[in-house]
DNA sequence: CTGATAGCTGACCATACGGTCAGGAAAAGA
DNA sequence: TCTTTTCCTGACCGTATGGTCAGCTATCAG
């Protein structure tokens, strides 16, 4: 079997449980205990954890027992807060969909395509870059058949994506760029950018280590720069 | 568990087994088995199963029992060509590789970036077209960190990537096509003409239907024209 | 024809997995 | 204080998995 670097499971420990197991010399500690922050923090503390181990073993190669020594949590506990595996990666790819709905925004309300898919670029190359775990959770579902979220990309996805084809025929229409397909064209962009994220090993292999901040600068220059010159808009 | 779809076993079935399994009324049969074919026939029979599988569950998802029903063969015959399920895996993804690096001589002897480029976007296209679980194989073994290709990753793939920055590089100097970044020009050519195979079933359900002949043509056509534009070599 | 060898496979095994549960601990409410 | 509710978890269970192996059959060389 392929072994997937060990992970310390040590890395990321609830402080909480860490103060429980001590005896508090304060009376009162900082923070108190409040029941409902605790399962929101808890919950909080899953999921990031589910995120990055989905993110380097797939559903499939993911194993509840390993998310948790990731959280620093007991197995069971998971299973208190996510009664299956699969309730638990559903709200990992749901929270990484809401957060790509929402950059999507930086699209609208521009002037034309310089600003409207400029900023796109640029959030979407942002996102690569903070949460590359996310994206490749999304295109391990995407790849496997969207068996989980089959239903977003036929409801919201297919909506946000005709509103958009709308917009840049807008812009095509006005003279603002030149008359390339809009679906290609949103192919494209969100090839490029999500390529830094998902594709992030092998570049950072030949790039012999991690892109610096220079390096990222000089990464989404580049996709902005090609994206709009070859749509004509630059 | 997430409920990948059942593959139907008699999709593939190795058309020798049959015959064994019935009385041949022909005393010689049209094609007669011979012992070297045989082993190159059931690997090949396994390869084209296993890519299946892995493409669609990832490496953690796939188990030997689908493949062996993919396959049309026993699992304990599949453990009789490969040993364990990571050299069958291994064999894949190398399979896969050598298709990517040989479709990648289109770029070489190119008078310039329109021919070669253009030549390597037709070729990669068609792969994505042709080869799309070798596509999605490679791309989720490079997500997970590629703990078994690392080391192509750092001898075969750099040493190509080098040459063809140099090549490139050689164009822009030339006054062929514009001064970008020859390193992120190769990531965008990867992503653009991957995504259609890794995320294509993302493709089809906007699409509402796998794409046609055209659509194939014009997605082509849209790749090609916008990164043409976009390095100013059209 | 005959021994040797490659191909084949049902039955089996140890392990690891997702998930359950009874029962304890701690906080909140009364 | 006592009761209720939430939180927590070690131990356990049925199942499925990767892998093994003894023993069979089919081919081939001599």
């Amino acid at each position: 079997m392929v072994s997937y670097q060990a992970i310390e499971p040590d890395q990321a420990v609830n402080e909480n449980l860490k103060a429980k197991r001590m005896p508090q010399p304060a009376p009162e500690p900082l923070r108190p205990i409040r029941r409902n922050e605790i399962r929101q923090q808890n919950e909080q503390l899953i999921l990031q954890a589910a995120e990055k181990v989905f993110a380097e073993a797939g559903f499939g190669g993911a194993t509840m027992q390993l998310i948790a020594d990731v959280a620093g949590l007991p197995k069971a506990n998971l299973h208190y807060y996510f009664t299956t595996k699969e309730e638990l990666y559903r709200k990992v790819v749901s929270n990484i969909f809401d957060i790509w709905l929402h950059a999507a925004e930086s699209m609208d309300n521009a002037p034309g395509p310089v600003e409207g898919i400029g900023a796109y670029i640029d959030a979407k190359m942002e996102i690569s870059r903070r949460h590359p775990d996310g994206s490749k959770v999304w295109a391990s579902e995407v790849m496997h058949g969207a068996p989980v979220i089959q239903d977003y990309l036929e409801t919201t996805l297919r909506d946000w994506t005709a509103g958009r084809v709308a917009l840049i025929q807008g812009w095509i229409d006005a003279g603002q760029m030149a008359a390339v397909n809009p679906d290609h064209l949103l192919y494209m962009l969100w090839a490029a950018t999500q390529h830094y994220a998902d594709f992030g090993h092998q570049i950072e292999t030949l790039n012999g280590g991690p892109l610096t901040d220079r390096q990222w600068a000089e990464a989404k220059d580049s996709v902005k720069a090609m994206i709009l010159r070859g749509i004509g808009a630059a």
